[in-house]
RNA sequence: GGGCGCAUAGCUCAGUUGGUUUAGAGCGCGUCCCUGAUAAGGACGAGGUCCGAGGUCCGAAUCCUCGUGCGCCCA
């Protein structure tokens, strides 16, 4: 039926059912009765009460009979129908069963008013037209008493079969239905043949009215639901004979299979899906369509007999067979009709054989194909012909149970079910089972399941193809690429989140990740154009996937251990991201995995490229530089596989610049014929990856002070002092003033001699080691620790290797790991703090460290001009600097070196350029007049330093 | 009506199975920096009653109960 529930209004009326030969205080009394669906009362069968519910024989004012309704909704009703309702008498639910009525139409109930059936029990009993006991029984609405129609309900269709139950075979009520397979009233409703039941009801309440059985007609706001495709047509629950498959037998096995599935999200195991096997019914297996595949059952036209034929030519194999020529025709005339067709409607239907059970009978097929989603629960048996094709035993063992499948939630009761539900029946054993199939171990036939949520549309509502709440995918891959699309869906949310499809959302993830990456091979590219950098020029042969072993092979490709630290430490920080990527992809994490790549390409852009910027731009193909291009050239190649499976253009892409071209046929032609990188675990060095994060933060730090003190990064300045809660790493960080010093842009980095000068020690228990040993004590030690000084505590600690504290528990020791140091830095400090450390900026200002930082500002200033003139990277310029200012012109003479050396300028005077326009500066509050132009003399050389 | 889930910064989302300290990221916004990756890059900041109310616990965004709102599935 599907999702095509509709608030709509249907009729809702209120009908009496006079009782018949009733108990004396029940005399002239009429059940009152609630329907919106008027068309199913002439198929009336019973009424229903709750038995331990309170109903009321109601007076209405004006009206000879009275009325029974529940109790509980007399005020209601009353205010309903607008009249006076007095109430006579009580009487339990209980002692209503059994009452004979007389129903509203009397199409059956004059034939068969009066029949009486035996009952199991003994004894006999009318067959219909009872009040008889449910549960199902409300208050909620309606009267209390509730019309059953079998033919049109499930419960009232199992209150029938509960009442046919209790009689002897035969004798029981019939299944009431005037209304015909097409939703029209049959020949058993004269008044009402042919026309749609819906459309009857209009005149089916007239009729009442005019019998005066109709005490309201109202209307009722509900939910109905409507065909999904053709969406004006409501829907009726109708009987119909159908096959099912007894999947109830087997919801034991059906749970413990489930249970060893590993769901993501795991709530699916045992919420939704566990849920909904628990509340298993058999699955209705046939239907009633054209399209799909051909129940395989014959039946005996005679006697009834089936059979189902498990194959084409087991069916050709039965005596007596005929009707093959439809199919031979067919192809006769259409010659391309494809051979599998043979085995559909309406061939299939044409073939007929003796019945094996009554002399001269045909076996026909039934009428019915069978329920697509079986069809896609068979997938993993059918597609290799299983069992029954030659060879398929093997092609099915080698597949199965599946790795992992993965679809939208909605197709919990959908394909992850009939998967399920198909492959547990065929290999459970109990003790049915064809020789073919025995028990196998759970789970099956699919190992992992990812249920994704669903896509939502721009405005966060489902999408939909009516509202159009979503930009086309075309224009999406048009514009931003489909990698960015994929990027998007893989790396901003946990795949069972719902996802919303926004075209604004898919743009802005391009920087961060696509965009940083290809600057990092831009950077790449243009430098080894201008330096000639050529790999493929520096290996001979093969070299296949560009493995680190075919790199070992390169000219000028030194061993990792002998480069720089950096280049050390970027691959190291490529292998960590290869096994922390193939770890999360292992554990179905796209999401983890994506945050760990994106971290990967942000140290490499960030910290990797850009620290190391000078080593490409020196002049001579040094030692150094040849490593540094050697060493961005693997991260980019590695870089590339990584990322494969998640933006395969942006990953094709630099395959091709980086790999394909280059080498031609002596590489793979592509970045997915390529196996996934394998991290070197030897090639990673944890400590040096801490250490590199901890001047990554102190570098961070520094400039969080410069900003809070206003001093920009151009001013040089003398000094930076660091604090660190852990002095593990003191002696590496002085060897790597350096990185600090450049990344500040400081005279010198060093640790605090005198740390408590700057900062106040803090001491804080380590919550998860203590809670479990301290218990209820932890507060108390908390507050102790808060009020102690913490650099007492921590000479306490580097003496005694442990601190003893006294509480009021007893006493309590504790070692470095039971505690965690903070630091806190004093006021009047250019500082700024993080978890673990405090940099301390020196904010006097020495005349040569000003000039300095005007050197900087003119080196800047020039640098804007170069790009306003349009300069290549490689040209020489002239520059003219005129100034009023002694101090700016102080400092232009004495740094004129490197103003020179940093802008490539190879003629530098304090003169006005002919030929250059003046560009007016404004240098730390002094005017100067600049003029650059492009020196052609030496506009071909090359670049040099 | 039943089941399952979700609710965290303006927006979109993480939150490692309960560890308090500064609850994170991206985008957006603001301020600024850097600039030989340059129609890029970076830093800092503002912005949070972790839906509400109880409970368990030394300790809750996290576990339990109830409520509210939303979504999906089923009736």
């Amino acid at each position: 039926m599907g999702q095509g529930y509709r608030e709509v209004a249907d009729p809702s009326v209120y009908v009496r059912f006079p009782l018949v030969d009733p108990p004396k205080a029940l005399a002239d009394t009429d059940l009152l009765v609630w329907t919106t669906t008027p068309w199913t009362l002439p198929s009336n069968q019973f009424a229903a009460v709750k038995p331990d519910l309170e109903y009321s024989v109601v007076r209405v004012e004006d009206e000879p009979r009275r009325l029974i309704m529940a109790s509980a909704l007399v005020e209601t009703i009353a205010a309903k129908v607008k009249k006076e309702f007095v109430v006579e008498s009580t009487v339990a639910g209980s002692e209503l069963l059994g009452l004979r009525y007389v129903p509203p139409f009397d199409y059956y109930y004059q034939r068969q008013g009066q029949t009486r059936g035996k009952l199991k029990s003994g004894g006999a009993e009318h067959v219909a037209w009872r009040v008889v006991a449910a549960d199902f029984v409300t208050t909620d609405s309606g009267t209390g008493v509730v019309h059953q129609a079998p033919a049109f309900g499930e419960v009232d269709f199992d209150v029938l079969q509960a009442e046919q139950a209790r009689f002897a075979d035969g004798q029981g009520p019939p299944l009431l239905c005037s209304v015909g397979p097409d939703g029209k009233f049959t020949e058993e409703t004269p008044e009402y043949q042919g026309r749609w039941v819906k459309d009857a009801d209009r005149d089916i309440c007239r009729q009442l009215r005019d019998e005066g059985t109709l005490l309201l007609l109202d209307q009722y706001l509900h939910d109905y639901p409507f065909c999904w495709r053709a969406e004006e047509d409501p829907l009726i629950q109708y009987p119909r004979k159908s096959w099912f498959i007894r999947t109830t037998k087997f919801v034991d096995k059906l749970l413990a299979n489930n249970r060893e599935i590993h769901w993501l999200p795991e709530h699916i195991r045992d919420g939704r899906m566990g849920n909904f096997l628990e509340t298993n019914v058999d699955w209705a297996l046939s239907r009633e369509r054209y399209w799909g595949t051909p129940l395989p059952i014959w039946v005996c036209e005679k006697t009834g007999y089936a059979e189902a034929v498990a194959s084409y030519a087991e069916l050709l194999a039965k005596p007596g067979v005929e009707g093959t020529e439809a199919w031979d025709a067919a192809k006769r005339t259409n010659p391309a009709l494809p051979d599998d067709l043979r085995v559909h409607k309406p061939y299939v239907d044409q073939i007929t054989y003796d019945s094996p059970k009554a002399p001269g009978a045909r076996m026909r097929r039934v009428s019915e194909v069978i329920d697509c989603w079986f069809d896609s629960g068979a997938m993993p048996f059918a597609q290799w012909g299983y069992p029954a094709r030659e060879g398929s035993h093997e092609q099915f063992a080698s597949q199965f149970p599946a790795d992992f499948i993965s679809e939208a939630l909605d197709q919990t009761r959908g394909w992850f079910y009939s998967l399920l539900a198909i492959s547990t029946l065929l290999f459970s054993d109990d003790g049915e089972a064809e020789d073919e199939t025995r028990p196998v171990a759970y789970p099956h036939p699919f190992r992992n399941c990812i249920v994704l949520g669903l896509m939502l549309g721009e405005d966060g509502q489902k999408m939909s193809k009516s509202k159009r709440n979503y930009r086309e995918p075309r224009e999406i891959f048009d514009r931003y690429g489909a990698d960015a699309l994929r990027w998007y869906l893989f790396s901003n949310q946990t795949p069972w989140t719902s996802i919303r499809y926004s075209e604004q959302a898919i743009r802005e993830c391009i920087p961060e990740f696509l965009l940083r990456l290809w600057n990092c091979y831009s950077f790449f590219a243009i430098y080894a154009n201008i330096d000639k950098f050529d790999p493929a020029a520096a290996i001979s042969g093969t070299v296949d996937q560009l493995a680190p072993g075919d790199l070992a092979r390169a000219r000028g490709y030194r061993p990792i251990v002998e480069r720089a630290e950096i280049d050390r430490w970027i691959l190291g920080e490529s292998h960590r991201a290869a096994a922390a990527v193939t770890e999360a992809m292992d554990a179905y994490d796209n999401y983890g995995a994506c945050a760990r790549l994106n971290e990967f390409v942000d140290a490499l852009s960030n910290w990797y490229v850009r620290s190391c910027r000078d080593r490409f731009w020196s002049g001579e193909m040094t030692r150094d530089k040849a490593d540094a291009y050697w060493t961005l050239y693997e991260c980019l190649v590695t870089t590339a596989k990584l990322i494969a499976p998640f933006t395969p253009f942006v990953a094709e892409a630099l395959w091709q610049n980086l790999v394909a071209e280059p080498f031609g046929a002596r590489a793979r032609e592509s970045v997915h014929l390529c196996d996934y990188p394998e991290a070197d675990v030897a090639a990673v060095d944890e400590t040096l990856s801490e250490q590199m994060a901890l001047v990554r933060e102190i570098v961070s730090l520094g400039r969080s002070a410069r900003m809070g003190a206003k001093l920009k990064v151009r001013q040089p300045l003398a000094r930076v002092e660091m604090i660190l809660a852990d002095r593990r790493y003191h002696e590496w960080l002085e060897r790597h003033e350096a990185l600090i010093c450049d990344e500040l842009n400081v005279k010198q980095a060093e640790i605090a001699e005198d740390p408590e000068q700057y900062i106040t020690y803090t001491v804080l228990p380590n919550l998860k080691r203590l809670g479990p040993r301290l218990g209820k004590d932890l507060p108390a030690l908390r507050k102790r620790l808060a009020g102690a000084d913490g650099g007492k505590l921590l000479v306490e600690l580097e003496a005694e290797g442990k601190i003893t504290l006294a509480l009021p528990g007893g006493e309590v020791s504790l070692d470095r790991d039971d505690i965690q140091i903070r630091l806190q830095a004093k006021e009047g400090w250019a500082a700024a703090q993080g978890r673990h450390c405090v940099v301390v900026l020196a904010t006097e200002l020495t005349e040569e460290l000003v000039a300095e930082g005007f050197a900087r500002e003119l080196v800047r200033a020039i640098q804007d001009r170069r790009k306003e003139i349009g300069c290549e990277y490689t040209d020489r310029i002239a520059v003219g600097i005129v100034t009023d200012s002694p101090d700016l012109r102080a400092a232009a003479e004495r740094f004129e070196n490197y103003i020179r050396g940093e802008t490539l300028t190879s003629r530098f005077s304090f003169e006005p350029l002919a030929g250059a326009d003046p560009a007016e500066l404004d240098v730390a509050g002094f005017a100067a007049t600049l003029y650059v132009k492009v020196d052609k003399d030496n506009r071909s050389r090359t670049k040099e330093r």
